[in-house]
DNA sequence: CCAAATTGCGTTAGTCACTAACAAATGCGA
DNA sequence: TCGCATTTGTTAGTGACTAACGCAATTTGG
């Protein structure tokens, strides 16, 4: 809203960007956090007040409140495990509309770099924990340890489909990857009294 | 079984134990590695060579063998889910007889450092794999992918189930945590269509 | 039991991620 | 337009981590 905040972003686009093509070209542990300053104009430290570390460069984006009302709005007509798969996926298409591209080069790195991804753990946690207070919110019939349970199986499931949906270069939509590892979901703890 | 071998690992547990002590007197973001060295009688780099971090001073162990040979042992007689749970819950009964103790202190660190948290991802994601490799193995009718979600999904409740174990102070055993995080996973799953 | 090849350790020196402190500049409210 | 708060760049420093090298210990083959 302020000039201030839009002045943040843009230089947090601008730095982001500018780190994504000397990673890409060479190698992430290879390239300075003050070369990528370098390349966008500013100062080392301004980096770090901006991102805190190397890694959430890479890993920064702000697409969580988007998804978080969107899982929301599924909560009253829908069941715990179709609310949240059918609001993530509503979100992941929004996403994939507007930085498809960007979310795809961001995710290879990631994937293919321990300190990356190690960097993300603590992120997906806070996203495991939000995720099993929103259910835990609204739906109270399920009991607080079942939600948050819920919440980090949701958060491996889509760890898989990002893995699968890089692994083929982004050829198929990630909602589809997603949607494949909530079928799977049921189908393995349903079909467990079947097998052997 | 080699002279050096068990060295090796005397002096790991050796600086592992001198690196707990130090680590829960002042914190572990204000013990260095060279404090720690000292302290264990070796020099910094030593440190390195044999834990390759800080982080991994905490996060070493050496249970996995035992615990993918136990869960192999009961493929032949259950489900993929039953037989990952009751081997994992075996394995976890002898480490707990062994080391109780000592797991309990590592684990307690580990979920109050954000740097610790984020070096124990990519020791998780290997895990991951590992499971799935194996479920893929025992259960071909099962399906690779199926078999990767099940390891990851065995992971995130094991991760949840240290989370209530820590938050407990370690009262009631981490086994019984783990079995009542696999209950709410079937009955999450089993019971979707009952609620609103 | 002893040389020779292998392997691991300590010392040194260096790179780089990250932080604190201060001074200058820029956006903000009156 | 004028003080006030926030942001930025500069500087200096800490500490995690690595490479190189000489030395000591272990293993292997005789």
């Amino acid at each position: 809203m302020t000039l201030r905040q839009d002045k943040r972003r843009w230089t947090m686009r601008e730095v982001q960007g500018a780190a994504l093509d000397l990673f890409e070209a060479r190698g992430f542990d290879a390239v300075s956090v003050e070369a990528i300053a370098a390349a966008a104009g500013v100062s080392p430290p301004t980096v770090y007040r901006h991102f805190g570390s190397k890694e959430r460069i890479v890993l920064w984006d702000d697409y969580d409140p988007g998804l978080f009302a969107e899982i929301a709005a599924q909560t009253r007509a829908l069941a715990p495990l179709a609310a949240i798969e059918h609001g993530l996926i509503a979100s992941l298409d929004r996403v994939y509309a507007d930085d498809a591209r960007l979310v795809l080069r961001r995710a290879r790195l990631m994937l293919s770099n321990p300190a990356l991804l190690a960097a993300n753990a603590p992120l997906m946690a806070e996203l495991c924990a939000a995720l099993g207070a929103l259910l835990d919110q609204h739906y109270p019939r399920l009991g607080t340890e079942r939600a948050e349970l819920l919440g980090a199986v949701v958060v491996a499931a889509l760890e898989i489909a990002i893995k699968h949906w890089i692994a083929e270069e982004g050829r198929r939509p990630l909602r589809e990857h997603f949607r494949e590892a909530f079928a799977d979901l049921r189908s393995v703890v349903l079909t467990e009294g079947v097998l052997t």
